[in-house]
This record gives C-alpha cells, structure tokens and sequence, in this order.
DNA sequence: TGTACATCAGTGAACGCGCGTTCACTGATGTAC
DNA sequence: TGTACATCAGTGAACGCGCGTTCACTGATGTAC
C-alpha cells in the first residue's frame, strides 16, 4: 500500500470514528456532516469523497465484510455436505464479526436510535444473502431462484442475525463461543421450531 | 364509526394512496410533500397530523398489520403443538397480506427505490417477530428471552419474508397457494438446510 | 538520481432544496342538558 | 327537539435547518524516462 492509499484508509478510518463518537456523545440524529468533518479535520466536500451520505459513514465497517459469508462458504471443501458448510462459514462470520466485540457493540448501540443507518444495515443483510445464495447455487449446480437455495441462505442469515442480538444483549462480556454452542444444541431439534404449514384448504 | 372517524379514515387512506402514485409517477425520492398533500386535496399541516414523516404515509398499510402474526397464534387452541400453531398464524398472515396483492405489489415495488420506507419496513418486522416472541413464550410459558422461542419466532418472520419475496418474483399472477405448498415441502426437509455447526474449537 | 508531468486527496465557501414545525385560526361534527 | 358548548379535522403561510452538490483550486504523492 503506497502512501496515499494509506492516508485515504485513514481519513476514512477518522471520519467513521468522528461519527461514532459524536453520535455518542449527543446521539447520531443531532450530529452533523459539518461536525463529522470538524471532528475528522478534513473538510466537508472531503466526507463527499469518501461516503454517498451521511449514513453510510457509520456503516463503514459493516459495508466492508458484506461478502464475508459467501467468500467463507465457497471456501470449505467441496467434500463436505451443505448444513456443515453453512455452519463453518457461519461461525467464520460471526468470528470475524467479533473481532472487534466493543466497536462493534457501540456501533449496535448506536444503530437503535438511527432509523438511517438501521436502512442500510437492512439493505447490507440482503446482498449478504443473495451473495450466499449465489455461492449455494454455484456449489449445489442450481439455480439461485432455487426455493431450498434461498431457504438455506435465509435461514443462515437469521441465525447470523440471531447470534449477534443475543451477544449484544449478554449483561456480561459477549461470549461468542458460549452462544454459538447454545444455538448449536438448539438448531439440531429445529423439527419443532419451524412452522409447520397446515395442508391447504381449497377454498 | 361516526362521521368524523370516517372522513379522517378517508384522509389517511387518500395521504397514502396519493404518495403510492406519485412514487410511481415519478420515484418515491422525486416526490415531495407538498405533491402529496396536493394530490390528496389536504394541507400540508393537515398530513403532519396523521403521519410523522413522509415515509411513514407509503407505508402505513404494512404498519397496521403489525401484530397479525402474534395474534393468529394467540388464537390457535392451545391443544396444538407449537410449530402447528406457527404455520397457521403464517397462513393466516400471509392470507391477510395477500388479500389486496396488486396493491402489496404496487408497494414493493416503490420500496427497492426508497430507502427511507425500507428502513421503517424493517423495523415494522422486527416489531412483527418481537411480538410473536412474546405470544410464543407466554403460550410456553418460558421467558420472551429463550432461545427456542427466538428461534422460532425468527424462523417464523423469515420464512414469511420469503414467501412474499417469492410471490413477487413470480412472473405471472402471485399464487400464495402454491408458492406455501412448495415452501411445505421444503420446510419437511429442513435437517440439510439448517446450518450445522460445527463443534466447538478452544483457541 | 533528477526532472517533468500525471494523478489524486483535500479545500472552503456558496447554494438549492425539501423536510418537518409552528401558530392562531375556521368550521364541521359530537355531546350534554 | 333545541340550544350551548366542546372537540377535533383541516388551514396556509412562514420559517429554520441540515443535507448533499458544485467548482475552481492547491499541493503532495506517484511514475516515466
């Protein structure tokens, strides 16, 4: 990396901790563009450079490891059954997702009170999937429209979903292991869980 | 309803119905409020009174069917077992969801362009499944905080998040019917699309 | 190793625009007696 | 059945505010020879 690619990661780096920090301190709806730049010591039209809008500075993080379940699907070895695949690059994701547990906590935190932010964070889970469906699809030779395929990936999404609300809202440090294994022991009764659809009545 | 709740009803219904055709006209993003209001021969100040934001007015259909799920569960006879109860409370949701579909479709279509609407969207299904949490959890009299009763309040939205996504994507006329004995089927099979954990590494 | 040029991060000030708020008001509908 | 008052939907115009855009510019970094 040349040095000019290295000063552009850190202005970017400055101006998505600008945001979280002053959300923080006076919550994000009353924080400005203007402030975000203040706080970052770059100008205004520089934050245009770097992020489409305002709300996307604080998804920074996020954005960037919106293929990380897909690359760590297609990653497994071709051998392994698809459930096993899923869960590997499931607990891959929520790893790398735990990384950083405090930053990410704040950002969560942050995120209850940001309608915005929530928007994108919606839209990031659904490329999230539809790059996971893609990678089912390409592995199981069919096409990504393919209902179990999109059923495999949604549900894989949710449990991703599920793991990372229930470490946030763990009183104690977010044990990533602990909660990983609890969902494992209940996802293997999972027969009375989903829902069962009634046979269908003509009407 | 008296006269007066009658013609506020109409008012809110002709707010929604104005924005749901200018955003089609021209994009959501396009449209202001002061359009809106026009079209919906009412003051501007008048649609601050029954809505928050402009977002708020596209969908507030979607906001009054909020609690459906939670209570056509409520309503299956406690003799059932949970996932039964589970897949009527999804018909009869997806049932009542479907009963106007043009105008659902009209609507969904208008939310791939509008961020704003989407985000509200999204915070309308997790109020949708915090809901059903507790109506599962009290029928099972455990805590809303459980993780089987997470799950399958988890497993229940998304699925029918998927069923509607489906019905959309179909090419000719949505047929609910089909699409929720195809997602039966599948549903019968879950064991290889449930993502299988692996077992634990220490590190 | 130096020179000449290309690239690109950053500047700062001005601006248009629409959202959402506010306020004192009118007139229709509802209710109490 | 009528009267007097309360309630509430609707008005319209003015306003503050922050977002996101624009533009011509500077100076540091990168590259070709």
């Amino acid at each position: 990396m040349g040095l000019r690619e290295l000063k552009a990661e850190r202005t970017r780096a400055s101006l998505h901790t600008a945001v979280l920090e002053l959300a923080e301190e006076r919550g994000y709806e009353a924080v400005t563009v203007e402030q975000v730049a203040d706080r970052a010591e770059v100008g205004v039209s520089t934050l245009y450079r770097y992020f489409p809008n305002k709300d996307a500075i604080l998804l920074d993080p996020v954005e960037r490891d919106v293929g990380v379940l897909a690359a760590a699907f297609r990653a497994r070895p071709a051998a392994e059954t698809e459930d096993v695949a899923l869960g590997h690059a499931l607990t891959h994701f929520l790893t790398a997702a735990s990384a950083d547990p405090v930053r990410l906590g704040r950002l969560r935190a942050q995120l209850d009170h940001a309608p915005g932010p929530r928007a994108r964070l919606w839209d990031l889970w659904n490329q999230q999937r539809a790059l996971l469906e893609e990678a089912i699809a390409e592995r199981a030779g069919t096409s990504p429209t393919d209902l179990r395929v999109a059923l495999a990936a949604h549900l894989t999404t949710t449990v991703a979903q599920l793991v990372l609300d229930r470490q946030r809202d763990a009183v104690d440090e977010p044990a990533l292991g602990d909660v990983l294994d609890e969902v494992a022991r209940v996802l293997e009764a999972t027969a009375t869980l989903v829902p069962r659809l009634p046979p269908r009545q003509d009407t």
